[in-house]
DNA sequence: CCGGTGACTCTAT
DNA sequence: TATAGAGCCACCG
């Protein structure tokens, strides 16, 4: 299969699609999964596929997904404000202060890692 | 059908 | 450097 995503799928089953292709330890933003899907939608739209990604099967690793700066500002939408950051933090991915540190270093960017 | 809302991002002041 | 406003598109009432 292409791995470039099937434009007249949904932009939701893509969001979710490339979310769960983010590695282990590895970070990513709503913007840089928008983009690689063509903006077209933009990044809030990525952010309102997370809301209902706790409904898809199998998960997906919303926890991963965080916005341009690295900060967690989804957290509050999980099971518990806590359960984001010890997530990442349980893979590897320092958080402080609801903040990703190195997060450029830790940043995959799907367009980069997957586009060629 | 229309308006409000949102896990974002960019640009301007 | 920080704060404010606009743009963006899909879902819900």
């Amino acid at each position: 299969m292409s791995l470039l995503p099937d434009k007249n799928a949904d932009f939701f089953a893509n969001v979710w699609q490339v979310a769960r292709l983010i590695p282990y330890g590895r970070v990513t933003s709503y913007g840089a999964i928008a983009a690689y899907l063509g903006a077209k939608s933009g990044a809030r739209m990525v952010g309102w596929a997370m809301n209902l990604s706790h409904l898809q099967n199998p998960p997906v690793p919303a926890h991963r997904v965080v916005n341009r700066n690295g900060q967690l500002s989804g957290k509050m939408h999980f099971a518990t404000p806590t359960q984001m950051e010890e997530n990442l933090t349980a893979e590897g991915v320092q958080i402080h202060n609801n903040t990703v540190q190195n997060f450029e270093a830790l940043f995959w960017d799907p367009a980069t890692e997957l586009a060629l």
